[in-house]
DNA sequence: ATCTTCGATATTCGACGCGTATGGTTGGCT
DNA sequence: AGCCAACCATACGCGTCGAATATCGAAGAT
């Protein structure tokens, strides 16, 4: 049996005449009339009574008819189905979040944008370290994670540069800088300096610490944090002082104060990472979403996620 | 796109290899690529990604087998469907029974065969009058009925006849007659005859009164019962005499005594009747096992439902 | 580097679905 | 009663499409 034999005995048991059905599928009445025979062979039965004028259903006929309907109707759904999933308008993406990039407000606003577009995707968040998303990326227990990469291409990852944002040095309320509102780095000279702890994610680490002695200062370290949100409660503790990506400025914890980096001022990325060879729709979309939303601050020397307080 | 496109796929997306796919399908391994690329190039996606030991399954082809599986075994079910509905074995059946045949073991024997036989097909079973039987199965509101019918052949309606059976005398229990076991139908000379409303089966009435002339008298007419059952608690009550068909003999209500006719003895038969043009299947299997399980008592002269105790 | 595996391509052949022409039956109209 | 119109079945030629055979090409495996 083939789709044809029943998309030809719906429009017959719809018409209740051959003749019409024939016109309606836009072949003869003959070739109607033989496939409908076949199928009536094949299945061992008449579906039809052929009256003087028109037919009627028998009863394995009207039986068929809402089976046919059925199937009609399945396969349309399947075939739209797929469309949909080809294009990535529905599937799923497991979407990982690290180095406390959802502070950005550029997160949030790619993922709100990508669930307006694509609202049939499921999206499953999921915030993490930047290391362990790597991963998590590689192993294909996520599809995509935005993250501050240390290398802009880890094997078989491709990173989307979204954002290079200023970093912005974070110091307990009672501070003595607590009362400015920029210092130039070197000022962190003997204090004690929180870091994100160097394995997970040496780049990272290293660019902190190179932006130090660039400041003509070694950092004296101090405790280390497992992420870089922690940090601000850290620094908030009095443990230390640090430096953090502007955008974690959001986090407006009493106790904490941030100051502009006078001088060169160190920056921080953000990436969208993803499979290389992960050809998926969805993912596709979600980059592309991500650069667009991105807008023209995609550039390897982007802006700041606002008014950019950079150093000249 | 046609179930072929559908089969193929399944079969590629099982082996995740063409060439054992075509094995499977019986086909060679070109046909089977051509089609999968018809189906990639109907639906606008690829659904296996080619590697260079066999494919994989892309997600837009991961949906498509999910559904292909759930059309596929639609398909099947539908084709089984079908045949089974066109050879009876499921369906419905609107069944009447009136005059009292249900009393008639060989009634529900009928219909325990055939529920064994077909258990898919659905029984309403209808008790009415042999009349208001008739009428509905013309009416088209059942499809067989068990009647005691007028006539062999009324218009449209085709009569099976199943049992033929001798009639009774029943007497109240403190009739002088009430002692015997059997009594010549003149016996009833001047009692009040109770009888079934004319009306409602007029063969089954005249019947009765040819067998009283025939006896050699003329029924002194009692009161008239609208069936043929209520006639023994009727007769049970004192009201009159009567003579019903013997299997009513299962009615064994306190008050009543049957007697066997002695002499020329009136008969009662039960027909299964349908209409004539109604060619559906399971109304055919129940006509057959009717005739089946009536087995040889179904001659015109058939016997009773038990040791037949007629006239010579 | 060579061999093997496996999918793609090219070409021919055959079957089947479709169109045109025609026949046959039945119900309705005059 | 007879003719006509409706409508399904049959007959036959044509074109398309699906399948078989032969061959190629790419990518792992040894």
């Amino acid at each position: 049996m083939e789709l044809r034999h029943l998309r030809y005995f719906v429009a017959v048991a719809e018409e209740l005449n051959f003749t019409r059905a024939a016109e309606r599928l836009g072949i003869g009445q003959p070739p109607l009339s033989l496939q409908i025979r076949q199928l009536e062979e094949e299945l061992g039965t008449q579906l039809f009574r052929r009256k003087a004028r028109g037919v009627e259903l028998t009863p394995a006929g009207k039986l068929l008819l809402e089976e046919a309907r059925i199937i009609l109707r399945q396969v349309e759904q399947a075939e739209t189905g797929v469309r949909r999933r080809a294009r990535g308008e529905t599937g799923r993406v497991i979407l990982g979040s690290g180095g406390a990039t959802y502070f950005h407000p550029l997160i949030p606003a790619i993922i709100r944008e990508f669930s307006v577009r694509y609202p049939d995707v499921v999206l499953h968040p999921q915030a993490s370290s930047t290391a362990l998303l790597m991963a998590r990326l590689h192993a294909g227990q996520i599809d995509a994670a935005f993250v501050r990469p240390s290398v802009d291409d880890s094997e078989g990852l491709a990173l989307h540069l979204l954002v290079d944002e200023p970093m912005v040095m974070v110091v307990p309320k009672h501070h003595p800088l607590g009362t400015k509102s920029s210092a130039p780095l070197r000022s962190f000279t003997n204090e004690p300096f929180i870091l994100y702890a160097r394995e997970l994610n040496p780049d990272y680490h290293d660019r902190v610490i190179a932006a130090c002695r660039d400041a003509g200062f070694e950092p004296r370290l101090g405790p280390q944090a497992p992420q870089i949100l922690p940090v601000i409660p850290m620094v908030a503790a009095g443990l230390g002082v640090s430096i953090v990506p502007e955008s974690t400025r959001q986090i407006r914890l009493d106790g904490v104060v941030y100051l502009e980096i006078e001088g060169k001022v160190p920056r921080s990325r953000i990436s969208l990472a993803h499979r290389r060879d992960d050809r998926s729709a969805p993912v596709r979309n979600l980059v592309a979403i991500a650069r667009r939303v991105a807008g023209g601050r995609t550039g390897a020397a982007g802006e700041g996620w606002r008014g950019d307080p950079r150093a000249p």
